[in-house]
DNA sequence: TAGATTGTTAATCGATTAACAATC
DNA sequence: TAGATTGTTAATCGATTAACAATC
C-alpha cells in the first residue's frame, strides 16, 4: 500500500494554484481542513483579514505546527511575520475539499429541531441550500418553514431528481429515522445526517454521520472530572 | 468511515503541571469509550443483549481490533465466541470515564433549538439533566418548557450555585454567545457548549465545544466527491 | 465438537509535536 | 532593524493491521 502512503502530502512541483491534489486526502486531513474552514468563515463575518496557525489553534484546538504542516502540502498560502489572508485561505481550503459550489439538502422533520435547523445559517455559510422539508404528519404539510412549505414524503424520490438533493438530514423521532433512510437510500442519496439516536443500517456506500452531543459532554465531563 | 474528526473537536484544558497523572485516559481513548458507550445505550434500547467488536465497529467505525484493544486495556470485559454483554460494558465504561452519576445542565435559549434540546433525550441518557433554562426575551420568562419554567439571565449565578450546574448549553444567536459566555465563566461553569456559530474566547481552564453540523457535511461530501 | 470471537503480540504506518532556520 | 510567524525537519507517539492462540 505504499501509493496509499502519500495521501497527505502533494509535495511535487505542482503544489501551487489549481494543481489538483492527485491523491485522496486523508480522513484526518479532510476533517481538519473542514474545521479550519468554519473558524476562517466565522473570521471573516467578524472582519479579520488574516489569522495566525496559532490564532487558528486556539479555536480549532488543532496543533498549531499541525495546521501549518497541513496547509503547506498544498501550497505556501502565509506570509511570515504576517500569517494567513483569511479570504483567500477560505478559497484555497475550498478548492481543496472541491466544496466551492452549491449543495441541495433535504429536511426530514419539521418539528423544533427541523425548524431550528431550516432557519440556521449554519448550513447556509458553507454552501449548503435546504431545498425541500418533509414531515409525516399530513397536517404539517403545507405549512411553510423558512422559505419552504412542508411536503409530503411520497414526494421524495421526485424532489431528489428534480433539485439534485446530495444530503438528507434527519430531524425526526427515533422510531422514524430508519424507515427513512431507506427511502433515502432508494432514492440514491448517499450522504444522510441523523439527528436522532437510531443507529442506522445502510449500504457501504452510503455514508452516515450520526450527531452525538451528549457523547461529546461525556468526553468533556471525564477531563473535567479527572 | 466519518467521525475520526471529531476526536479532536473538544479539547482538554491540558494543564501539565509538574505531578503526572498517570491514571488519566489518553484524548483519544476517551473520545471512543464515549463513542463505544454511546451505541451500547441504543443498542441496549433495542433490545440487543450482547454485541461483537465487530459489529461496534460497524455503528461507530472504529476499527475493531482497535476496540478489543481499548477495552482490554481495563478487564477483560468479553466472552470468546459471544461478544460483549451490552448491560455489563455500558456499566464498566461509564465506570472508566467515572460519568456513572447525574450532571447537571443549565440550557440557554428558549427558542426552537432550545426546545429541541429540552424535549430530546439524549441527554438525559447519558445522565445529564437539564435542570434551568434562560432566556433574555422578558415575553419567554415564565413560560414553560418540557419541565421547566423559562428564567431571566440575571438568576444564573444563583442558580448555578443552588442546582451544581456543571455545563451550560448555549442556544442563542451568535450575538448573544459572548456575553453568556462570560457570564457563565464568571459563575465557576467550566464546561461550556456552545451550538451557536460564535468563536468563543475563555479563559484556558474552560472547555469549549463548538458543535458545528456543516463541517461534519463538507467532510462527508469530500468523500462522495471524490 | 465446530464455529465464532476475544485478548494479545509484533510490525508498520500515519499523526503529532518540538524545534528552528528562513523570511516577511 | 526587531519581532513575529511561516515552512520544514527529525523524533516521538498513537493507531492500525495481520496473525493467532485461547476459549466460549
Amino acid at each position: 500500500m505504499s501509493s496509499l502512503g502519500d495521501l497527505t502530502q502533494t509535495t511535487s512541483a505542482d503544489a501551487d494554484d489549481g494543481a489538483p491534489a492527485p491523491e485522496r486526502l486523508s480522513l484526518g486531513v479532510a476533517a481538519r481542513l473542514s474545521r479550519y474552514l468554519q473558524v476562517l468563515t466565522q473570521a471573516k463575518k467578524m472582519g479579520k483579514e488574516t489569522i495566525s496557525s496559532q490564532e487558528l489553534s486556539d479555536y480549532t484546538h488543532v496543533n498549531s505546527t499541525q495546521i501549518r504542516r497541513d496547509l503547506s502540502g498544498f501550497g505556501k498560502f502565509g506570509k511570515r511575520g504576517v500569517g494567513y489572508n483569511v479570504d483567500s485561505l477560505v478559497s484555497q481550503i475550498r478548492k481543496i475539499l472541491r466544496t466551492a459550489g452549491q449543495h441541495n439538502i433535504a429536511l426530514f422533520g419539521a418539528g423544533h429541531l427541523g425548524k431550528a435547523i431550516a432557519s440556521s445559517d449554519i448550513f447556509a455559510d458553507h454552501g449548503f441550500r435546504v431545498v425541500a422539508i418533509f414531515d409525516a404528519d399530513p397536517r404539517k404539510v403545507g405549512q411553510s418553514v423558512g422559505s419552504q412549505s412542508v411536503r409530503h414524503i411520497d414526494d421524495l424520490n421526485q424532489v431528489v431528481e428534480e433539485e439534485d438533493i446530495v444530503v438528507g438530514v434527519l430531524a425526526v423521532p427515533t422510531a422514524a429515522a430508519q424507515p427513512l433512510a431507506d427511502n433515502l437510500v432508494a432514492s440514491g442519496v448517499k450522504i444522510i445526517f441523523n439527528y436522532s439516536e437510531a443507529l442506522l443500517q445502510v449500504p457501504p456506500d452510503v455514508m452516515v454521520h450520526t450527531s452525538s452531543p451528549a457523547v461529546d459532554l461525556l468526553y468533556a465531563l471525564y477531563f473535567y472530572l479527572t
